[in-house]
DNA sequence: TTGTATGCGTTATCAC
DNA sequence: GTGATAACGCATACAA
């Protein structure tokens, strides 16, 4: 018995060549842009394709050339508004280009390796993910699979992976040093989850313009990276002391949170506390919250990715292009503390 | 001349095979989980397959079994949350089928049929997409292709063509009684683009809601089907008359702008106007907002969508389902006007 | 310009 | 349990 075929089989080429009584081969070349067919025969067998809804299909052209023509894309969670124009961005980006997008959501960081095993499997050309890689270990099995992987916002780079950053220790610095100008002499620091390098790099080039300053190293709050788990963790902070008078959050959505909880408690921002996030999500420019923070340009980040995979030199990985952060000062760090 | 291969060719079958000292079959036997092999040959060919870092292909069982595992996704544009959440839902569901996800992003609902064609091309086994289909003229084009299509909010069903909808009409209706419950009077409609079939049969629905009640027709604004469209129009009704005591918005996004306008001119939500939206993205839990919207269950869309798919008896279209979308109550229509 | 033949990498069938 | 072989749909080198 042979194989077990879809009810509704597509047509082919053959299907085609058949019903216009002419060669399959001619049928390729009907549909090959510069092949040497006579618009006759060309006519002929547009007519034969249009009658039995003929599409060419690409994955023969994908067994011969080696190329498909799709580029992976691996996110962790659309729920964060940064990741979705991260992915929204690439998408347009690759579809300019005449490449597709082969999507996968994974739950965890840990799951890239499973992820990429399967896109390998589907021979895409390259692999970007806003995942870190976490460990050398898992980065030299990655690098066997010989995909070309661009990784945003990871310290690593290795054979075939390269890296597109933030320059996230010198915005941490640039953060410190706007509210310490406003007035500011105690922050606090939300921090991510541990897991992320960037959100550390962050929190760590606060500090440093903080003691730059000459002001005490920031309170440090650990939190859930979402809205929910800023809110909660401002709002435990609260329960303990007096707020400081600026907050700086590893990521926006945190920070709307953070902000939110302040106004629970009947405190102002910017009024009392001045707050500023990071990833410019659209809801940091909504009028309710007026959010300064770092835009990471989704959109050039993206650019640079496909920069890379598209020069066969810098393909094969070990690559690091840093994009800087734009600061984007609103009005959560406007209030003068004096 | 072969045709040009790409410089790093992925391992092959054969490549394993040679070094294994075994058959190609026994490669594939290796690899197929209930396949006939003796531990020992399994053992050999994974040996000589991790050294040479060999992942199968699935291109080739593409051609054979006529099913690529790929379904397409085409969504316009991940700026609204509820679009990444439906995108993020679909995503999961059909990873955990093993379906990988191609995902396409078109600027408009015109570029539909195009999109179609392309993923037509990479033989996807059927393609969902949140956009409208226009015209039963375009809707024939796409049944020409003949790959099972699912639409999500879109009136139209045709061969190879099923729906999966919100019963928006009754949601409209639901919408009136509620406002007209807390004592509105008077009421807008702030409806979304004029191309979305699905917000129009909200605004009908809450317009025979009002009517119902012996209320007047809703003050209607046109805007743009997003934060900065609802915040424009909300601002433009208030420069020339007072604001109406309930406001329903065709989605969350518009009412979260049209909640920051009412407030910029110093008109208090829920205190002076009741507002409420539709989808429940994150954002309308948010605290600042605590809006009352209707949630329409992307999760449940998404299974239902598969679950059209699965079944060939319907996945050649024709199909309607409707999800009811759940009334999600929270303060912003809480205030009691009497 | 057009037709014929070959190969891409895999799975299924058949003979051993 | 193992190896040889056909087939999937298309693009290309070559022959006509």
């Amino acid at each position: 018995m042979p194989p077990a075929r879809p009810p509704h089989p597509p047509v082919s080429s053959i299907d085609v060549a058949r019903l216009a009584g002419v060669s399959q081969s001619a049928v390729s070349r009907a549909f090959s842009p510069g092949a040497s067919v006579s618009p006759k025969m060309r006519a002929k067998v547009l007519e034969a394709a249009a009658a039995l809804g003929y599409r060419p299909s690409v994955i023969p052209r994908i067994m011969l050339s080696g190329r498909s023509r799709m580029i992976g894309i691996v996110v962790g969670g659309l729920d964060n508004p940064f990741y979705a124009a991260v992915l929204d961005h690439f998408a347009t980006a690759l579809q300019t280009r005449g490449l597709q997008t082969l999507m996968m959501r994974v739950p965890h960081a840990l799951s890239l390796d499973g992820a990429l095993d399967q896109l390998a499997g589907y021979r895409v050309d390259a692999v970007v993910t806003a995942l870190a890689v976490g460990s050398r270990q898992a980065a030299s099995a990655l690098s066997a699979l010989r995909i070309p992987i661009v990784c945003f916002n990871s310290r690593l780079t290795a054979p075939w992976i390269s890296t597109i950053r933030s320059n996230n220790r010198a915005a941490g610095r640039l953060a410190a040093e706007l509210l310490a100008d406003r007035g500011v002499r105690r922050a606090a620091w939300l921090a991510g989850p541990a897991d992320s390098a960037a959100a550390r790099e962050r929190g760590r080039g606060f500090a440093d313009g903080l003691a730059a300053r000459g002001l005490l190293p920031p309170i440090v709050l650990a939190a859930d990276d979402s809205y929910d788990g800023g809110y909660a963790a401002m709002g435990a902070l609260m329960h303990r002391e007096p707020p400081p008078a600026g907050l700086f959050c590893s990521n926006d959505l945190m920070a709307c949170g953070a902000i939110d909880a302040l106004r629970a408690r009947g405190l102002s921002v910017p009024g009392d506390v001045l707050v500023a996030g990071y990833d410019n999500i659209p809801q940091a420019a909504w009028h309710g919250y007026d959010l300064t923070t770092f835009d990471q340009q989704a959109e050039q980040m993206a650019a640079a990715a496909l920069e890379l995979l598209d020069d066969p030199a810098t393909a094969t990985g070990g690559q690091s292009r840093t994009i800087p952060a734009r600061l984007i000062e609103r009005g959560s760090t406007s209030g003068l503390i004096t």
